[in-house]
DNA sequence: AGCTAATATGAAAGCGCTTACATCATTCCG
DNA sequence: CGGAATGATGTAAGCGCTTTCATATTAGCT
């Protein structure tokens, strides 16, 4: 591959004129430009990145940490990053943590070495504490997703889950149930809490007493909604709705319902959480709170840009509001 | 951010040993490593990829090219791939091609740009000659997944598409199916056509004959399998079974089929193909044909651990034989 | 003891680029 | 017309690392 000297050599300038078109730095006359343009294209020549950021001291790239890569939600907020980084001539580098600590660490780790000039953090199993120490150290700026971290707020980018929680049985409440269970997320991840506060505070709200035997935990998995929903009828304790922290376990409950000869909404009515894109593919279609993924990556995108990059005329919204989307799963609740 | 020489001046040696113990090569003595080790503690030394990269002329990154970021089977494949290589030691760079030949190239000469060791592309817009070009350049090794090209068959991963779409349809003949519709995806794409060529493959082989105006094409997303699924209900030829090229159009045509009051498998069966993860939250469940994205990623990657970097004990398989899971959505014909 | 062959370490030349600084023409103005 | 801006280009010193080559030390043998 063809180097800076050999595009100078050819173009009969020096390196540092190259450069200068390159970079589109300093004052080169018009006829030089076209003469090192033109060498350039000869060889087909391409910057090497690595010598270019070891030299300047700035990569261009910008470090994603996701625990996971698969999954709806990160497919989509990961795309969305990159998409607006891209158009922005920044470069997206993404590791993954696996949903461990150590992992998650580690994946920062390599980011750092690959001298990202900032960080995207989707993650779960770091603690707030590290994320701080991240975050005072000036050599990496960051900007978490998903988190809300005293001392960091300004750079963490999330959705009022509480309010989305509440939002959700709001809904069922105006549907006119008064029996509502809920299937929640692991309660060592802070979201799964706040959308189950949020389930509790519209309870209060309609003054209907929060009863602990409807709620059960699962696993934000399919098979956790199962079997949560399986406990919940073995709890012989009445119900009409059932709200749940994310759709896969909506799936999963959905599923389970059915198998009981019940029907949806007509018997029970159904409400996830984050409206992944298969939401409306359940049967029926499901009613969902919905998790601005894509807006909250672009938003994180926005923010290296601005705090990062300099970017101008960008205005950051740290908070997200949550909306629900009407489907076909929650209905009126039976006489 | 320490560098190298601070490293080296706190353990009391020379560059090239403190280079010599982190990339275990040459002999060091044991006081001498520990020395340095413990100093690279202290300092909380990081090597700095990019000048590692530079110095060495080896990156040990690998560039993934992607159509899309988003959607089931890339999330699955771009996980896939990144973990078996971060268990070698070796790092997964993405660019996303966003379904755009001039993007995809872009991407590509950006991947080139990082210097990647190898290149692992899952494209659909680019042409069979522009890969083989970029195949046929020693600089960057290079594998494809989805693709069968003549020419570079050895660096091809890809599934028989043909049997997948054979074996579908044969389900539904073995299910006592004869009028089959089917759904395509678009047929400028190699797997849709591939798909498709199955399908009659299995009809023919049962002596049943094709029917053009069972076959409608789609554009492998919801929206056109509901639009596919209409337009074969309008065309007003019976049929009894339909075979969709991918899980997405089914979910479309599940929909279009519900909508008309009829029951599947009871009335119309329904197999689609990919067997993404959300196949099983439909209803009834979806029977489809697998696509083993995952193991094919694993595969990709496993071909530039052994191609690139020389891991032995590796074998190859570049293609895969798709197998139909069996779930509710297809039964036996209505008498 | 005398010599060879390991073994352990350091010096220094790059890898391909950026960028301060120096240099040399021009141009402009009082 | 002299000198200060201004513009166009080149020189060279790094960026943080790897790697060849040379050198120094030690062990192993006769």
């Amino acid at each position: 591959m063809a180097t800076i000297y050999e595009v100078s050599k050819l173009a009969g300038v020096s390196l540092a004129t190259v450069s200068r078109v390159m970079n589109n730095t300093g004052n080169v006359s018009e006829a030089t430009r076209t003469a090192v343009l033109q060498a350039m294209k000869e060889l087909n020549y391409r910057p090497n990145a690595m010598a270019r950021s070891l030299a300047a001291n700035r990569s261009d790239c910008v470090g994603i940490m996701v625990s996971e890569l698969h999954g709806p939600i990160f497919g989509a907020l990961v795309s969305s990053i990159e998409k607006e980084l891209r158009e922005a001539g920044k470069i997206a580098i993404f590791a993954c943590g696996h949903s461990d600590a150590a992992k998650e660490k580690e994946g920062i780790q390599f980011l750092s070495g690959m001298k990202v000039d900032a960080l995207i953090l989707h993650v779960e199993a770091l603690s707030d504490e590290y994320l701080l120490e991240l975050h005072d150290d000036p050599a990496t700026p960051l900007v978490a997703l998903n988190r809300d971290i005293r001392g960091m707020q300004t750079a963490c980018i999330n959705l009022d889950n509480t309010l989305g929680g509440q939002v959700a049985t709001r809904a069922m409440i105006d549907l006119g149930h008064r029996s509502i269970a809920y299937i929640a997320g692991p309660m060592d991840w802070q979201d799964a809490r706040e959308r189950l506060d949020g389930h509790r505070k519209a309870l209060l709200e309609a003054s209907i007493d929060v009863d602990g035997r409807l709620v059960v935990e699962g696993d934000y998995h399919e098979q956790g909604g199962a079997r949560a929903m399986r406990e919940l009828f073995d709890r012989d304790v009445p119900f009409t709705a059932v709200v749940c922290a994310n759709d896969e376990m909506a799936a999963g409950a959905m599923d389970v319902i059915r198998s009981r000869g019940l029907e949806i909404p007509g018997d029970i009515s159904l409400i996830g959480y984050d409206n992944v894109r298969w939401a409306r593919y359940l049967y029926p279609k499901l009613t969902s709170v919905n998790y601005p993924i894509r807006e909250m990556g672009q938003m994180a995108a926005r923010w290296v840009l601005k705090n990062v990059y300099g970017a101008r005329d960008l205005t950051i919204q740290n908070r997200f509001t949550p909306q629900l989307v009407y489907r076909d799963s929650a209905g009126v609740a039976p006489v």
